[in-house]
DNA sequence: CGAAAGGTTGAGTGCCATCAACGGCGGTGG
DNA sequence: CCACCGCCGTTGATGGCACTCAACCTTTCG
């Protein structure tokens, strides 16, 4: 919990390489187990870091930047999986698989590092805490998935894009990259179209629903939300689903939670 | 590998709780390293396994039944997020979370060991191979979970339906359920609907679409994939994707897909 | 300054939801 | 045994949400 405090810190470190990179905690100790092997790197927007079909032995941490998975279609049609924020892991799966099934490219500019896949097999061998984190972060990633699917698969375009937005501003809250009830989003309404089943015309036109409705206000890059009550409330967004994960992705379950399970 | 010689007769003893279950390597292992601690129960269709809302401490492996996990919506509407097929574990979101995001509930009769939760972390601290075992199937829950949002979030409904039989072919044939190109199938069309994000209706309709197209046919509860390659084709459905997937499943990415990254 | 990218708005279309009715089938109780 | 009911599958009619195509504007950037 303590390294909650961090996050400052490490925001204003953000142009460099941060030294102490990791506002989370399961991450950061991870961080620290393979410290050794770690290689930091930067990548520009519109980099890719990883390409579907081709194989893969990294994984990274993300530090300050927005990146984001996806895959596309042999019809063109481009589905995004999943939005990795600053302090977010990624590239598992891509290990996983003799060829990756998603594509990973930067947003904007970020700083990673990269941690070579061998270091897993290492870390299990020597860190059981850091390992029993690991598994429990990735249980958490796929209840996150599960999610985002009942999202496109059962909720409204308005409601869909509502939902997206309150579990954007409590994922970043998280590493205090809110402000007050708003937040920066550096994304177009086509990303946030691939990334819900929608076309970028209809995110436009549901967007400007939102704010006549008076729930959001949109002014160049920045989010707010005006009635954030209402709005979790239209959107079926429970509280308790990212008041919990966003518990578990900062502790991983691997403290009080774990321990008093036992 | 050499397990899934058994899958065979574990069929056969389908009707009482089996004495050495799994069908799956990496479970197997899990599965004998806590046997001391596993539950044997039965359950009868329609009967709930895991409750939304409620706190839960035992993960579970399924031997022989079908069962879902879904989610009702304050509008009414159900998403089902995903089927758990004979051989599959199930459980792990449950025990993460203080109270389960999702419901758990019996399609068929089904028998399943149930596994307190403490137990995962006794086999972190005493059996490296298999605490990896578990992470890696985790990871690769979340690959699933991932391609199922692809799904609905951009195949039109005939694509949606062709890609979920394909999929349920192949990890049924994982454990030798299959016969031929055919598979049985103990879902009802509304199901089969909220889990793709589609109506009863709707699929009704689709299936027949696929059955005049030569594509599928239906009889009784048995689903009969009558070209293969034209709907793999169609559907866009990644021969390396499920492919790849199976093999993960079954061997969980611990043999020698894994040592060969190292 | 021109080109490219992103945002905005309108008109028309289509996929899929909704509502509704009906038939088959199995279970159940009189 | 049969009437009744509920579940499931099937089909038709209708409507709406979201897609498609298209035009235009603003901003950014080479």
């Amino acid at each position: 919990m303590a390294y909650n405090i961090r996050s400052r810190e490490t925001d204003r470190a953000r142009s460099a390489v941060p030294a102490l990179p990791l506002p989370r905690p399961a991450y950061y100790d991870f961080w620290l187990e393979c410290r050794s092997k770690v290689v930091a790197s930067i990548v520009h927007k519109d980099e890719d870091v990883i390409v579907a079909g081709s194989g893969h032995a990294s994984l990274y941490i993300n530090h300050d930047g927005w990146l984001f998975r996806y895959r596309i279609l042999h019809n063109g049609r481009r589905q995004i999986v999943d939005f990795i924020l600053p302090g977010e892991m990624f590239g598992l799966q891509a290990c996983l698989f003799d060829r990756s099934l998603y594509s990973v490219v930067a947003l904007t500019d970020a700083s990673l590092s990269a941690i070579p896949f061998g270091v897993i097999d290492e870390v299990f061998d020597r860190n059981r805490k850091v390992s029993r984190d690991l598994f429990w972060s990735a249980v958490c990633e796929a209840a996150i998935l599960g999610e985002h699917l009942i999202d496109t698969g059962r909720r409204s375009a308005y409601e869909r894009i509502g939902h997206f937005m309150l579990e954007l501003f409590v994922r970043l809250q998280r590493t205090d990259r809110t402000d007050g009830l708003s937040f920066e989003m550096p994304l177009t309404q086509e990303l946030i179209g691939d990334s819900l089943g929608l076309t970028a015309v209809h995110v436009n036109r549901t967007l400007r629903a939102l704010r006549e409705k008076k729930m959001i206000a949109l002014n160049d890059r920045r989010v707010s939300l005006l009635n954030f009550d209402a709005l979790c409330r239209v959107c079926d967004f429970q509280k308790s689903y990212l008041g919990e994960q966003a518990f578990c992705r900062s502790s991983l379950a691997s403290s009080k939670r774990f321990e008093r399970q036992l």
